[in-house]
RNA sequence: GCCGAAGUGGUGGAAUUGGCAGACGCGCCGGACUCAAAAUCCGGAGAGGUAACACUCGUGCGGGUUCGACCCCCGCCUUCGGCACCA
């Protein structure tokens, strides 16, 4: 049955291109947007359709609202699990990929969501690829792309650099093979540029909080200051602090292992064989294990080396340990272990002395911190004052005497941009030995991949793509002369973070797409995606776009105006679904047994949209008898065209809650209300086509193809897709009488009935009445009434 | 470890955001229909307590604020997401 009806109307949905979002600019648009998959070789599992179906409730109802609506799909395509699977099984990626796309697609459409699929993309299809391409070449072109030394992963048995991803426990995760740090030189993108901005700007963006947060803490803002400390070997060590105020009790220094004073000053070192052996060991470490804070500290001292502290004029030791990374600050520190907790500890365990100069803690016992309030004591320059004042007056101290500078650090750093991998664009620029690094010009773009033998990463650390020798060999575009190509590929992140953009345009071969277009769509009204792409995918593709910005390319500043977060599905065991967990449920499945419109309303009901929740078959059913029932009561419908007396407030209240839900996220509480107004229907003797027709619309979003085949088979003009929203009386969504819980002491003891606009008096009247409440309130003392119109009478006995 | 969330019956969750905790659904129990089962329909239930009421307890744990706390504050515990080459 459900098989019959989901079909025909996908059929008719089609020829009657119901959801072509046309470039009509005279109508109000929405711009609905959802993440746009991976097309994985194991094909959709039940998580994918949450999103999907919740976004295009959205569109629906903007819709049937009078909006134009552009909502889309596209396929994210690149990326290792295909090159893998590629390697494995000899078959090229981009067959893998079109076969991955092809079984997604037809998934996605049995779910009957209202993509406009005629704006369909694949960020691995040259004709995309091309503009993802010639955008890297405009942030080349504005020196926002430059080359540096990087560490890659590197297994010293397969010989190849991995993703972090594949380096489990420290070793490799196919051969279990010792992974170090190999240094590459490796093609950055300055997003550092844009920190301050991408802070900034949050501030007007409707992001739900934690996403908003996670970004601020992810770009990491501190302001400080960058000191000098000389040395005893005449050399400056410049450090980067947040506290320049406990200046005073920096009773040593640490420099991060990689700190260039230590190949520098080898020869006044007289332990550079021990230095360098832990230099070697910390290169074994992500930055995340070298940070951890409950782990014990480790470090070595420089020998002959002193740094003299520039407050006191102290001779403090200089030591190298791997919690001082170089990628941050400076890559030294002064070490106030009084004032803070890694330092503390590191002095713990070498011995080294504690000095309080924030008055409020105990230092000898642990690192006092929280001392925005505090006075600083033992600083002769500064005793007294307060923190806040401290850091002023001697960063002004500091600056007078030229030897420090107030500076904002970010936590932020550059985008890594090069992959040697090859299922990615390929970097469109030519090494020339005269003209050095030089850029395609756009008529040369795409720049496609080339067919190559092996897709195996080389065992020097290279791009497959670096043995392709008649590819690699061409010609300057600057000089004509002879020149290398790059041979890296982008990350999969490039083509996911302008995407949104495409879809405005998809077909356009002048441009990634017309400032009509863009100046129509823009920005997206709604996005919606997981919390695991708060920090880099969103951060990047807000980068990407300010960039367009900035060269007019774009005309806002900003892509997304909304920004929310759906919760992960999980098994059934409550833990994430997956092959290996043997937990992954098929969508398919559930559509054959059930229905598209099962599933969809079961996805929205499971639960809190923003909340992870494990998966129940059972409940499946529950939905299915919801949308039986809704099927059943059509034979029952009488004529009418207003809603009965006995209805009348009963729909509005569910018009009003249904419409409010479906915009705020409570996609379980807008259908729960719909399962009560069927309750309702019940429980009087007729329902009439004006109350049936509304609950029609009001599921249609959720449900499509039932409630497009009921409003057919009722004789109702039109489809259903095509009519406009109900609306509600604001006046008729409330009870004029209403059951008041009175309370004694804070504790229910009785039910009154009474006017919502009733006053307090008129309240206490009703309550004194009551058998019950008399009980708690004879041979006591009212000592206090509290009256909440509309909502509670409490009184306080004693 | 750091950053961000979450913890409510047997179970998924709800609670107008400080005002009757447990809506709606699943599962369970009982009944109707049936030769029987399935499906469907009707009814029941947080725990303790009572013949039935009453009453007591109850939103991860320990404190606090308030007439009143799932909700606000302080201190913990557990689980989940992210940690820069998974997407």
């Amino acid at each position: 049955m459900h098989k019959e009806i989901e079909k025909k109307w996908q059929q008719r949905w089609d020829e009657k291109q119901s959801f072509r979002a046309y470039n009509d600019y005279s109508k109000p648009k929405y711009y609905p947007l959802v993440e746009f998959p991976y097309p994985s070789g194991q094909g959709l599992h039940v998580g994918h359709p949450r999103p999907y179906t919740a976004l295009d409730i959205v569109a629906r109802k903007r819709r049937m609202e009078g909006y134009n609506v552009l909502y889309t799909m596209g396929w994210d395509a690149f990326g290792l699990p295909t090159e893998n699977y590629a390697i494995k099984n000899k078959i090229h990626p981009a067959i893998v990929t079109e076969d991955n796309v092809k079984r997604f697609k037809e998934q996605l459409r049995s779910l009957g969501l209202s993509f406009d699929w005629s704006r369909e993309i694949n960020t691995t299809d040259p004709n995309y690829y091309k503009w993802t391409q010639w955008i890297f070449i405009k942030l080349f072109e504005n020196g926002l792309a430059y080359k540096k030394e990087m560490d890659i992963n590197w297994c010293t048995s397969c010989k190849v650099g991995l993703a972090n991803e594949e380096v489990v426990g420290g070793v490799c995760e196919r051969c279990g093979g010792t992974v170090v740090k190999k240094a590459k030189s490796q093609w950055m993108l300055k997003i550092t540029e844009y920190a301050e901005r991408l802070i900034d700007d949050l501030d007007d963006l409707d992001y739900i909080e934690r996403v908003k947060a996670q970004q601020k803490n992810w770009i990491g803002k501190s302001t400080g200051m960058e000191l000098d400390f000389k040395t005893t070997s005449g050399d400056v060590l410049r450090i980067y602090t947040t506290r320049p105020d406990t200046i005073y009790g920096a009773t040593y220094m640490v420099v991060s292992p990689e700190h260039p004073l230590i190949d520098e000053r080898k020869d006044l070192i007289t332990n550079y064989d021990a230095l360098m052996a832990y230099r070697a060991e910390a290169k074994l470490k992500s930055d995340f294990e070298r940070t951890e804070l409950n782990k014990d500290k480790t470090g070595v001292v420089i020998e002959g080396i002193k740094a003299i502290n520039p407050a006191s004029g102290e001779e403090i030791p200089v030591f190298i340990s791997d919690y001082v990374l170089m990628s941050y600050g400076t890559g030294a520190i002064m070490a106030v272990p009084g004032h803070d907790t890694r330092d503390w500890e590191f002095a713990k365990a070498f011995n080294l002395p504690i000095i309080e100069v924030v008055k409020g803690g105990d230092v000898q016992n642990e690192a006092y911190t929280d001392s925005e309030e505090g006075i600083i004591v033992n600083s002769p320059l500064i005793d007294g004052l307060s923190v806040a004042e401290a850091k002023e007056s001697i960063a002004d101290h500091f600056e007078k005497l030229g030897i420090g500078v107030r500076k904002v650090n970010f936590k932020l750093r550059d985008w890594v941009f090069s992959r040697q991998r090859y299922w990615g664009e390929p970097i469109p620029l030519v090494s020339c030995p005269s003209c050095g690094w030089v850029a395609l010009p756009e008529s040369e773009l795409p720049l496609t991949l080339p067919e190559v033998a092996s897709y195996e990463p080389t065992d020097n650390g290279e791009s497959p793509l670096s043995a392709m020798t008649e590819w690699i060999e061409t010609t300057c575009p600057k000089c004509g002369g002879h020149a290398h190509r790059e041979t890296d590929t982008m990350p999969q992140w490039a083509g996911s973070s302008w995407y949104f953009l495409r879809y405005c345009d998809p077909d356009n071969d002048q441009e990634f797409a017309s400032m009509d277009a863009l100046n129509y769509w823009m920005p997206v009204d709604w996005y919606n995606g997981g919390m695991e792409h708060t920090t880099l995918h969103l951060l990047y593709s807000r980068f990407w776009h300010k960039f367009l910005f900035d060269i007019g390319k774009v005309n806002t500043k900003e892509p997304y105006l909304k920004r929310t977060s759906h919760g992960m599905i999980m098994g059934e065991n409550n833990e994430k679904m997956s092959k290996s967990r043997g937990n992954v449920v098929n969508p398919d499945d559930i559509i054959g047994e059930f229905g598209a419109d099962t599933l969809r309303t079961y996805e929205m009901f499971i639960g809190d949209f923003e909340k992870s929740v494990p998966w129940s078959d059972n409940s499946v059913k529950g939905c299915r008898r919801f949308l039986d029932r809704v099927w059943n009561f059509a034979d029952e419908v009488v004529p009418g065209d207003a809603f009965s007396k006995e209805l009348e407030i009963t729909m509005n209240k569910t018009i009003k809650k249904v419409s409010e839900d479906y915009e705020t996220l409570k996609f379980n509480t807008a259908i729960a209300a719909m399962m009560s107004l069927i309750n309702e229907f019940k429980k009087v003797e007729h329902i009439n086509r004006a109350e049936y027709g509304t609950l029609l619309k009001l599921l249609n979003p959720v449900a499509p193809h039932i409630t497009e085949e009921l409003w057919e088979s009722l004789g109702f003009e039109g489809m259903i897709t095509e009519q406009s929203w109900p609306t509600f009386d604001p006046n008729k969504t409330v009870e004029d009488v209403i059951e008041m819980a009175v309370q004694i002491n804070g504790k229910v003891r009785g039910l009154i009935s009474i006017p919502v606009d009733a006053d307090a008096a008129a309240a206490k009247a009703l309550a004194l009445e009551d058998e019950k409440i008399k009980l708690f309130t004879d041979g006591k003392t009212i000592v206090k009434e509290i009256y909440v119109p509309g909502k509670i009478f409490n009184i306080v006995v004693k």
